[in-house]
DNA sequence: TATTGTTATACTCTATAACTATA
DNA sequence: TATAGTTATAGAGTATAACAATA
């Protein structure tokens, strides 16, 4: 019995997807966090974590209110965030004696030393990423199979 | 009482962020869906669904695994999707009667119809993006009020 | 036994809202 | 009553795995 013939399709996304800024912004958006996430899980850190360290350098002292505020983030996720800094020793909270309702957050000097090393992580990742984004765009054959490597490159994935 | 004094932070991301490529494109990209998730959403559909008919403007006749594997999407994931355009009359599944496993997935007229309403969509909504971009970068002033207007710039939310 | 599609489940990320303790 | 922080809950979005039907 002969099969229905399906029209094959390419196995790459529709012309219109990828001719899409929208599109691409997101899966590189995508990419970039997954990118991040995994390296910095690697650190038991997690890039948020690398975003507060930043703001307390630049504010020394500040209360999570403040944080949330400068980063955009919520203030229930910014506990559990401080919690987690805190437990690791990179971040100290006591309660402002004069506004008991406040926290006043402090980095502490292996916090410093972690921020440092988290600076040059982002900065090691974001070559990767760039020097893969250009390897890819440099090699424009379709279907190409890229030369194998030990740490896989920007492949867009799903 | 006097409270204990705390640096004020600035209003904005700390330059070590705001100078990462990754931290910017993971803030784009999320940025672009949320716009697309938007726009979309008010036409009752998803961005997912102008995906599977532009693949199937390509292909016009393909079976749900082939989708899948094309747009890298999970074929759990498709089935609901599929459901969801399939009531909606854009597109025809029928079992192949050659390999009763496989759903032969079809566009309909009026699929073929939306679809060319997404594309304008899609391209309408990338013009605004960009000239949002364009015009935050044209106003360099720190903490400049943007211009009142209806439909929101690219404002990077959190 | 392998494959196609389906359903169920879980996990992450995020947003909202209820709650407490202070003011 | 309002505010800072905390906790609980719910919702997307995604990935994994169990399942049924067919080959």
């Amino acid at each position: 019995m002969t099969e229905i013939e399906t029209k094959p399709l390419p196995q790459r996304f529709p012309e219109e997807l990828v001719t899409s800024a929208l599109f691409l912004l997101k899966r590189l958006g995508m990419t970039a966090k997954e990118r991040s996430f995994d390296a910095y899980n690697e650190a038991g850190l997690h890039p948020y974590h690398h975003a507060i360290l930043a703001v307390l350098d630049e504010g020394s002292l500040a209360t999570q209110g403040a944080i949330a505020d400068t980063l955009g983030y919520d203030k229930g996720q910014l506990v559990g965030l401080l919690d987690e800094l805190e437990e690791a020793g990179l971040v100290e909270r006591r309660r402002d004696p004069a506004d008991r309702r406040r926290q006043l957050v402090r980095m502490t000097a292996q916090g410093r030393k972690t921020l440092e090393r988290l600076r040059r992580l982002s900065s090691q990742l974001e070559d990767e990423f760039l020097a893969a984004l250009s390897e890819r765009r440099a090699s424009t054959t379709p279907h190409a199979a890229p030369a194998a490597r030990r740490t896989a490159p920007a492949e867009l994935p799903a």
